[in-house]
DNA sequence: TAATTACATCGTAATATTGCAATAACAAAA
DNA sequence: TTTTGTTATTGCAATATTACGATGTAATTA
């Protein structure tokens, strides 16, 4: 026990749940606000802004990279992040598909 | 160390971090997805359709209805659960905001 | 070359999450 | 009263998550 049983459900769930889970973290969230708002989005910039350490930065970074919400660019020592606009327009879609389905089916 | 700290993180993160918990398990997603279509929503019922022992279910129905997604009611031994409407409106347009603050500040 | 800068990864500790069996609680029916 | 049906709670084991210090890597600068 202790794992997420998710075979038995359906993969739109499995899948809604993925997304929700880079989203279940404040620190995540804040790094999300910061890339939309700043222009030279470098993980040491970030973590000082968000007040965690570099390497928990990172862990945060490629966790959201990971699911396709952000691109990063190399440039010299500096790796730029930058929001993929059509990943998260795929989320957005996907959240409000669930509550609409969701909000229509209640009595 | 292994606590989120919560508190160096804008309320408004947390809020979403919050609401995205109780949607990153897709237990919990299917569940919020079956009792949009029932009429009777009974723990039990909802644990045989979606496959998981009647107390991880009723674990999982607590931790909707802590964070005000599902309304109950008594009736006799059974409860009933159903979907706070006005509340997933709320969770609908904070995400709402979010993909759409996040998306317009992106260059 | 040596120092610096920016980032990722590894290892680890603390805590949280997930799921189930066993059991308690409580109302309805026999 | 005893049994039955429905739900919640407790205790536990397995695993996941969160955070940081130390360290490795690679490019830039002195």
């Amino acid at each position: 026990m202790g794992v997420t049983k998710r075979h038995i459900h359906p993969m739109q769930a499995n899948k809604l749940a993925d997304y929700a889970k880079v989203l279940s973290n404040p620190a995540r969230v804040a790094i999300l606000n910061y890339i939309g708002d700043c222009e030279g989005c470098l993980c040491k910039d970030i973590s000082e802004k968000i007040r965690l350490s570099q390497p928990t930065t990172s862990q945060h970074l490629q966790v959201i990279k990971k699911i396709g919400l952000l691109k990063s660019k190399f440039e010299g020592k500096s790796q730029y992040y930058r929001i993929n606009v059509d990943k998260l327009n795929e989320l957005k879609s996907l959240f409000q598909e669930f509550f609409e389905t969701t909000e229509s089916k209640c009595c």
